[in-house]
DNA sequence: CCGTAAATGTTAGTCACTAACATTTCAATC
DNA sequence: GATTGAAATGTTAGTGACTAACATTTACGG
C-alpha cells in the first residue's frame, strides 16, 4: 500500500510486494544508467523501458526524477537531538551540538546504494540544488526548535542554514573519498563549524 | 552587444540599446506577474506575450525562467576580501572575516528591484534552490582561496558552504522585513556564524 | 471461480527549453 | 537617401519532465 511520509516522500509499507519490487527495480536501473551515462543524459522514458515499465508507472513510484537520488529521512532524529541540548548555548553552537548528538544515533550507511546516490548527486549540479531544497524541511524544524527555546528568529535561521549546508558539503565530500567513515567526515565538519579547525 | 560574464550570466554592454530595453521590459513584466499570481503559475509564454515578444526571444535574454529572479554578481568582491584576511585564522573565521570586509564595499541595494526579486525567491522553494545552486560558483572561489593558503580542503568546503548558506538565509530574512538595512541583517548573521549570538 | 482493489497501461495534454532557419530592424557607410 | 551587414527578433518543429482522466490487467481473499 502506498504511504506518504511527513517529508513528502512515498514509501511502500510492504517492501516485499509487487509495488516494492517495481520500485527497487526502477531504482536499480536508474542508478546503473546514471553511472554509465550521467543523470542528465538519462531520460525517465529510458529508465522505465529498462525496467520494463511505462513512464507513467515511474511517476507513480517517484514524484520526480531527482527523487531517485535525493531523500532525507533523518529529520526527526536531528530535531530531537537539538531539543536535548542546553538552552543556554548560542544558536550555532546548539545546532552543532544537537547534530553531533544526532549523528551518534544514526547508522553508518552500510548499503552501497547510499554512496552511489550521493556520488551521483555530487557530480550533478541540479541534484546538489535538489539536496538544498530538501534541507529546507529540516531547516524549518531546527529553526522552530531553536526559536521555541528563546533564540532570535534571524539568528536561528542563519545558524540552521549554515549547519545543514556544512553537513551537506561534508556528505558530498565523503562520497568522493574512499576508505573514510562518514562519521569521521561529519565529525570533522562539526569541528569546523565550531571554529575549531 | 551580447556579453557572457564569468558566472554564465548574460549582460548587455549597451543598456540603452534595443536589446537592453527588451530585457528590462521582460524583467518588469515578469516581476509584476510573479507578484500578482506567483512564480510557478506564471508561464514564460505569458511573460513574453505581456512584453509583446516571442517566447524564443525571452530565452535569448534569460537562459532560464529562474534567471529573472536569481543572479549573483558579487563573487569577485567576496573572493578578494577573503584573500585579504590573515592566513592564520581557522577557515570558518577567515571566511566570515572576509565576507564582513567584502560587505563593507558593497552598495546598499537602492533599487526596489533587488528587494522584489529576493522577496519572490523567498516565497518560492524552487527559487531558493536556484539560489543555492548559484552559490556553488562563489563557494568554489572561496574554497580555492582558503585551500591555496593552507586550509584543509574538507574544512574549507564546509566553512565556505556554511557561511554562504548563512548569508543567503539572512538575505531571504531581510526581504521579509520592513525598515531594516541589509547591512545590519548581514552583520548580525556574521555574528551568529562566529558563535557570538 | 469470482469479485475487488491495487497496480499498471494508454492517451492526450502543458510547460520549460533547444535547434535550425527565416525575417525584420537599425545604424553606419556610401 | 539608398545600401548593406549585423544584431535582434520571428517561425517551426522538436525533446523531456510531468499531469490528468480513463481503461486494463494483475493478484489475492472468499
Amino acid at each position: 500500500m502506498l504511504v506518504t511520509n511527513i517529508y513528502g516522500g512515498v514509501v511502500d509499507s510492504e517492501p516485499g510486494g509487487r509495488r516494492g519490487r517495481t520500485r527497487m527495480l526502477l531504482l536499480e536501473c536508474a542508478l546503473d544508467l546514471f553511472e554509465r551515462q550521467g543523470y542528465e543524459r538519462t531520460t525517465v522514458g529510458q529508465i522505465a523501458a529498462t525496467a520494463g515499465v511505462t513512464e507513467m508507472t515511474f511517476f507513480r513510484h517517484f514524484a520526480a526524477k531527482d527523487r531517485l537520488v535525493v531523500e532525507d529521512p533523518y529529520d526527526p532524529v536531528i530535531a530531537g537531538a537539538v531539543a536535548a541540548q542546553p538552552r543556554t548555548m548560542a544558536p550555532l553552537a546548539r545546532a552543532v551540538a544537537g547534530l553531533r548528538a544526532a549523528w551518534g544515533r544514526l547508522p553508518e550507511p552500510e548499503s552501497t546504494t547510499v554512496r552511489r546516490r550521493v556520488r551521483i548527486a555530487a557530480a550533478t549540479p541540479p541534484l546538489r540544488a535538489a539536496i538544498s531544497a530538501n534541507n529546507a524541511a529540516t531547516e524549518q524544524i531546527l529553526v522552530d526548535q531553536l526559536v521555541a527555546d528563546g533564540a532570535d528568529p534571524g539568528s536561528a535561521r542563519v545558524a540552521a542554514a549554515a549547519v545543514l549546508a556544512g553537513i551537506t558539503a561534508a556528505l558530498l565530500d565523503w562520497s568522493q573519498r574512499d576508505g573514510v567513515a562518514l562519521t569521521d567526515v561529519v565529525s570533522a565538519a562539526l569541528d569546523t563549524l565550531e571554529g575549531r579547525r
